[in-house]
DNA sequence: CCTTGATCTCAAGTTAACTTGAGGAATTAG
DNA sequence: CTAATTCCTCAAGTTAACTTGAGATCAAGG
């Protein structure tokens, strides 16, 4: 049981190597070295990324993601408690997600009415959330994810 | 009606005047100059930033709400058919977000109940997407919008 | 009229999430 | 045992979405 390649990784998630690499520097897998001073992974790093592919088309910053997989024993496969747990974290933020896009929806439905020519009374117009800016570089993503 | 300056639509927004300068660059207002060469908006400009508010929490990037945004009349309120035009659209790409958390949920729940033992099975771990590789930069906020 | 305060322009910095490239070793197929 | 792959590290480039700062001008209250 030598354990996976980052090309096996990398062909078997779709991911780029480059990327598998620059995960590791975030925390989000944590490969063993060979001899050679080459990176061996186990199939649980397959089920970590492939967590990750998964949360980021939901729009998380990765180091959200990190944090979700962090109480994970980082060498070994997880027990299936741990995942279990993970998951349902995880499902919550869907649910909140999916909460979030619901409601937007239905205001835009109430602006499609009325044509969206009332500003003060435009649900669009008034989200209900004031400000939250904090330090400087892209805020939406922050938007996202809070 | 001399218009709204910047600072007035930073207010009444919650953007920052930077934030709006920015935007003007990437066509999403067009405001008019005063004689000193200070920016006037109109009140439709509210509208137009509200609707780039809203769908940036969606997740949607810059470009694609500029899109939306660029068949509307630049320098005056659009008509009701306008928005309401603009509005379906936009509804039917959160409608297809739904879907797609919805889906992500459906198969997260299967994982739940599974453990997450099975690789081969294991729904998350196969999403039924594959490659979708094209130029550099972040690639996250691109599959978010594909 | 004069002093704040708001704006202007333009260049450069920032964060997230990666990619690309250079120069050099380790693996592996034949 | 080579030759071709694959991998290594480290620095630097890229895109999106803004922010920050400098130096200068415009506008508005007293």
């Amino acid at each position: 049981m030598a354990g996976l390649t980052i090309g096996d990784l990398a062909d078997r998630t779709g991911l780029a190597v480059s990327a598998i690499r620059f995960y590791e520097t975030h925390g989000i897998v944590a490969p063993v070295r060979n001899a050679g001073g080459h990176r061996r992974y186990g199939r649980h790093d397959l089920r970590r990324l492939s967590f990750v592919m998964a949360a980021q088309k939901l729009g998380f910053p990765l180091a959200e993601i990190a944090a979700h997989l962090a109480p994970l024993p980082p060498h070994k496969a997880p027990t299936k408690a741990d995942w279990t747990r993970i998951s349902k974290t995880f499902r919550r933020d869907i649910d909140d997600r999916i909460a979030a896009l619901t409601d937007l929806r239905d205001k835009l439905d109430g602006c499609i009415g009325c044509g969206c020519l009332s500003l003060k009374s435009c649900a669009l117009y008034n989200p209900a959330d004031a400000k939250g800016k904090d330090g400087s570089g892209p805020r939406n993503l922050k938007q996202i994810a809070g």
